[in-house]
RNA sequence: GGGCGGGUAGCUUAGGUUGGUUGGAGCACCCGGCUGAUAACCGGGAGGUCGCCGGUUCAAAUCCGGCCUCGCCCA
């Protein structure tokens, strides 16, 4: 056994600094996975950061509850490995790179280079590593930084082709188009995001266009925003339910703005909805029917040369779509397949021909027409309008304004584009998605059921490919020849089948791999197969990292076979449709497996205004602020306690100063207090008795058991935040404010006792267990105490509750040599101790009432009612300051009854007669009434009462200082009452002086700092008017404040004398 | 526009699946007390139309419907 040290003031800051150095000294992390190497496995999976931006407090609260899960399932005796990784591919990256060099299109970035631009980027991942490793160490979660595992990895990059292979081989990878915002000067498309950089409101040109029908004599009319896209229009789309109405022109309009125009008598078609809004010249309306009526009828293209049909049957026909509505436009929707979303999608499935009218440029394909050929679309609104004009196929034109995304870089209005793009066929195996979603244990459980599920319900095609640079290239080449498509698993794979193995490089990201040219491997083409130029969406990356992490399969299959599928997994409740969602892509693509067991989705952490932290609005708050102020310990334990994971934390810097002056402090204290006595007293722990112990400490033990067993309880259903509160409960009311308090004297006497002996002990074993509570959240000041008090990490020490083999009891395992339990729960005890406690509220509460001060004793209290709790009344007796406790029988010498409606009874009886039954409740003499329900004979407004409806409550009477509380839950609760004695004596009048002399004196010591063992010698003088203060008494005061030579005057004291007034009589005091 | 979640005292929040007339707690504030007890502790006070409107009921923070508002994700 250590001999402690003793402990000083707290300074969290330089505590845990110091923690630091000597964990790393001292290989606390290592060790504490390694010992319990044997272990059955608890398998954590760490969420790749990226590095290119800096650390703050929302992920120390991530990094919080991975860690705090991590240390608790290892203290319990697993085998928790915690291997760290960063996450380094992506747009993001990107982006960064070309702001900082300015490199704002695609064309400048391969002029500037691919490879110097990737080197960039691989630069540039990394810049607040060093921020990230900081943080992460000095907030103590502990993790592998030294062999993380790292997207940008070849080896990683190997893993992810593998896996890629394994769909491409079930038939899961297409090649398909994406609909994407675009803008042709940068050659970018854009994710969501960036697009919401750069809306701007615009007046453009919008037309309504004459289709006419190729059976019939008439014109269907729809209406686009975008001229541009007319060339490419291959459908009409109508709603199936919409009514349209077929009119006949049948006078010229009074004016006339624009190009455009109908001819008296011309036939058009469109929903009847919108005729007022769309037609200016006067109408006869011959027809109406639903749009299904117009469904399949064949139309003349507006470009007849612009596309061709191809094998489609579909095309320059009417189809039905449930999206066209009758908001704006015609209720006709002009549909060009590869330039908007639905338009894709609704071409997909009807067999549109899909073929582009513009280049990547932004320019018409050759061969659209003769006068637009080459030329960028946004130029050419005007001239398409005066085209369609001439036809007679332009019915009108109407200038527009609305909400346009634009690029953020250039300004430019963003074209959307059906882009080439990979897909990995999620539709295909949705069924499996939601059967393994069903087998994570989520928390909560409404983002597994609702966020998460009813996304996988909904599951689309995931379009896996980026037209970018910097990532994890996709491993797909496609055949010059034959077309045939070949996915590479391997880099062997490449050397197999490269026409060139030498050009096969070791680093697998562009460009590099882009030089290397396959053999065809279909029999007899004799083709060279081109890399497909994509890199894949950096989401994938890390949705791989369950065995990306290992080299899997190419280091060996034990790795995975050891660690899949993961136990837990922990991020932001942003990562749903992120990394949540991708790891189960992968896991069911590839796998055919779930991916994890439990996720635990956390809340974002919003600042105190409840505003998302970001950058840009500057409230981010740097996790240092804390950790230099408060400390880690504080900073944890408030995130983990103001609220449910799951719930959004609103992060108040106010309320981590708070958890550490409560919590904190207040633990440290208690360990001071204790600790500062076990140095002095050599006190070894031994295999003391509990059963001997006072009252006071079995109380202690039985709640720490209670508490300890509720803690992991509440831990095996995620509420973390629940079980700390109710540690934090104990450690400041059951612990400090009680225990310690009511304990200080046992541990003054200088001699040796039982009573002291079994306080220490106490204090010892409990000070102990709680530190092993609290490590897994709170890891530094916790391992201070316990490393002072066992002499070994509280790291290494088991979980007191739970495990192994399932034990129920607290284990106390820092006797050496003893195993043992606490005692079991005595809840009686529990129970007579909380009721001892509410006395002793009320008696506070009396004295403020009866405006008797503290210090002047009572000469007798009487307990009226309630659980016997003798064994509490000298303790109670001395809170209380009371000279004699007794109990008293008889309840009417200070109290009478009163009588409480119990509603739920009596609701169910009298319904809606209720209120007069509270009336005449109210109005009956209690006594008597009561008397007539025990006798079965009482009826209040025509009901019959019985017990069971009314709740007695005892009141004092007047003129008595007593007070009453109600005690005990249900059935078994009743009144238990204090009442104080409140005449003076000249007797208690002496000790109260005393008291007041002591407490002056000490405070003064106090003041003056004198160590508390230090003699001093006191003259007091009485003044006019004070108590006598006798001569037992007077020895007291002596005794307390340690002092040798004592003289007691009457009269004034000294003018530079310390006084104070009591009963309006001045005492000085004076002492050296 | 769709999905999910939140709105309770100046601030942070508990409770809400199970409706019960008096909605708890902490911080801050005010008054008092206590202390060789710690940036502590104890007692008391003030502070709430439980987002709004309507419904069900003898009774609604709680159940139902609608709306407003904030957040996240997706369009």
């Amino acid at each position: 056994m250590a001999s402690p040290k003793p402990a000083g003031d707290l300074n969290p800051v330089s505590l845990e600094e110091a923690l630091m150095t000597t964990w790393k000294r001292e290989q606390t992390f290592q060790q504490s996975i390694q010992m319990r190497h044997d272990g059955a496995p608890f398998i954590f999976l760490e969420g790749p950061p990226t590095a290119n931006g800096l650390p703050g407090i929302h992920h120390v609260a991530a990094r919080t509850y991975k860690d705090l899960v991590c240390r608790w399932k290892a203290m319990e005796g697993h085998f928790v490995e915690r291997k760290g990784g960063w996450d380094t591919h992506g747009l993001p990256v990107e982006i960064e790179v070309q702001k900082r060099l300015d490199l704002l299109s695609n064309e400048a970035i391969l002029e500037f280079g691919m490879k110097e631009f990737n080197d960039e980027c691989k630069k540039s991942v990394w810049t607040y590593e060093d921020a990230w490793r900081k943080m992460t160490e000095r907030m103590a979660f502990w993790v592998d930084l030294d062999d993380p595992y790292i997207t940008l990895h070849n080896e990683y990059i190997e893993s992810g082709w593998w896996a890629l292979k394994q769909m491409f081989d079930k038939g899961l990878l297409y090649k398909g188009h994406k609909v994407l915002p675009f803008c042709p000067q940068t050659g970018t498309s854009y994710s969501t995001h960036e697009v919401a950089l750069g809306y701007k409101e615009v007046e453009e040109p919008s037309v309504y266009l004459k289709f006419k029908l190729v059976d019939d004599d008439a014109a269907v009319l729809a209406w686009t925003t975008t001229p541009w896209t007319l060339p490419g229009n291959v459908g009409l789309a109508v709603g199936p339910e919409v009514t349209y109405a077929r009119i006949r022109i049948v006078a010229e309009p009074e004016g006339w703005d624009g190009r455009g125009g109908a001819a008296i008598g011309e036939e058009l078609i469109l929903a009847e909805d919108l005729l007022a809004e769309t037609l200016r010249h006067q109408i006869e309306i011959i027809d109406t029917f639903p749009g299904s009526e117009l469904v399949g009828k064949a139309y003349h293209p507006l470009f007849p040369d612009a596309v061709e049909r191809g094998d489609s049957e579909a095309a320059w026909t009417i189809v039905p779509a449930d999206f066209v509505t009758t908001t704006d436009g015609t209720g006709v929707v002009h549909t060009a397949v590869m330039y908007g979303e639905d338009d894709y999608i609704l071409g997909m499935e009807v067999g549109f021909p899909a073929q582009h009218t513009v280049d990547i440029d932004g320019r018409f394909i050759a061969g659209t027409h003769n006068s637009l050929d080459g030329r960028y679309v946004k130029d050419c609104d005007d001239d398409i309008i005066d085209l369609l004009h001439y036809d007679n196929l332009l019915y009108r034109e109407q200038m527009y304004t609305h909400d346009y995304p634009h690029c953020w870089r250039t300004g430019h209005p963003l074209l959307y584009y059906a882009m080439d793009s990979w897909f990995v066929r999620m539709t295909a195996v949705k069924e499996k998605l939601l059967e393994f979603n069903d087998q994570v244990e989520w928390a909560p459980e409404w983002v597994g059921e609702g966020r998460f599920g009813e996304w996988l319900r909904n599951v689309k095609d995931w379009a896996i490919s980026r037209e970018r640079f910097w990532g994890t290239p996709l491993p797909v080449w496609i055949c010059e020849e034959c077309g045939h498509q070949h996915c590479a698993g391997s880099r062997q794979d490449m050397l197999d089948t490269a026409i060139d193995a030498a050009v096969v490089p070791e680093d697998l990201h562009r460009p590099f791999v882009d030089d290397v040219r396959l053999h065809c491997q279909t029999d007899g083409c004799s083709g060279e197969m081109v890399r497909e130029p994509f890199v894949l969406d950096c989401w994938y990356d890390s949705g791989c990292a369950f065995f990306a992490q290992w080299h899997h399969p190419f280091a060996g299959t034990e790795k995975l076979d050891a660690n899949f599928p993961i136990d837990y997994i922990c991020e932001g409740v942003d990562q749903t449709r992120g990394w949540f969602y991708t790891l189960l892509a992968v896991s069911t693509t590839a796998f055919d497996s779930l991916c994890y067991k439990r996720c635990l989705s956390l809340g974002l952490i919003l600042d105190k205004q409840g505003k998302k932290m970001s950058k840009s609005k500057d409230n981010a708050i740097d996790p240092w602020d804390h950790f230099n102020r408060e400390g880690a310990d504080a900073t944890r334990w408030y995130m983990v306690t103001s609220g449910a994971p799951w719930n959004p934390l609103k992060f108040d810097p106010a309320g981590v100063r708070e958890t550490y002056a409560k919590m904190f402090l207040t633990l440290w204290n208690v360990y001071k207090f204790h600790v500062n006595y076990a140095v002095m007293d050599d006190f070894e722990p031994t295999d003391n008795s509990v059963a001997s112990r006072a009252p006071l400490d079995r109380w202690l033990l039985s709640r720490l058991n209670a508490v300890g067993l509720s803690l992991h309880d509440q831990f095996v259903g995620w509420d973390f935040h629940k079980a700390c509160r109710e540690l934090e409960d104990f450690v400041v009311n059951d612990l400090s404010n009680w225990y310690v308090r009511r304990s200080r004297r046992r541990l003054w006497d200088d001699a040796e006792s039982a009573d002291k002996l079994a306080c220490q002990h106490t204090l010892h074993e409990v000070l102990v267990t709680v530190c092993r509570l609290m490590a897994p959240v709170a890891p530094y000041m916790v391992d201070e105490i316990h490393r002072n008090l066992v002499g070994e990490s509280v790291h290494l020490a088991d979980w007191p509750a739970g495990t192994p083999g399932c034990r129920r009891d607290i284990q106390i395992l820092h006797i050496p040599g003893k195993v043992r339990g606490l005692p079991s729960r005595d809840e009686e005890l529990e129970e007579r101790m909380s009721l001892a406690r509410a006395l002793a509220e009320a008696g506070r509460r009396i004295r403020v009432d009866a405006g008797r001060r503290q210090r002047l004793p009572c000469q007798a209290g009487w307990l009226v009612g309630g659980l016997d709790i003798s064994e509490f009344h000298s303790l109670l007796a001395d809170e209380l300051n009371v000279e004699a406790l007794t109990t008293e029988d008889d309840l009417d010498r200070f109290q009478q009854i009163e009588l409480v409606p119990n509603w739920k009874a009596l609701g169910a009886k009298a319904r809606a007669d209720l209120p007069k039954v509270k009336e005449a409740l109210a109005a009956a003499d209690a006594d008597e009434t009561w008397a007539a329900i025990q006798a079965g004979k009482c009826e209040l407004a025509g009901f019959e009462i019985t017990p069971d409806d009314v709740e007695v409550r005892r009141v004092e009477k007047e003129g008595y200082a007593a007070a009453s509380i109600e005690f005990g839950e249900g059935e078994a609760a009743e009144t238990v009452s204090l009442v104080l004695d409140m005449s003076s004596t000249p007797d208690l009048l002496s000790k109260g002086l005393a008291r007041d002399i002591i407490r002056r004196v000490q405070q003064k010591r106090k003041n003056l700092d004198l160590d508390i063992a230090a003699r001093i010698s006191l003259t007091v003088w009485l003044g006019d008017g004070s108590p006598e203060l006798g001569d037992v008494d007077w020895e007291h005061v002596q005794t307390e404040t340690r002092t040798d030579v004592g003289v007691l005057l009457s009269g004034k004291g000294p003018e530079e004398a310390d006084s104070f007034t009591v009963d309006e009589a001045s005492i000085h005091f004076s002492f050296d």
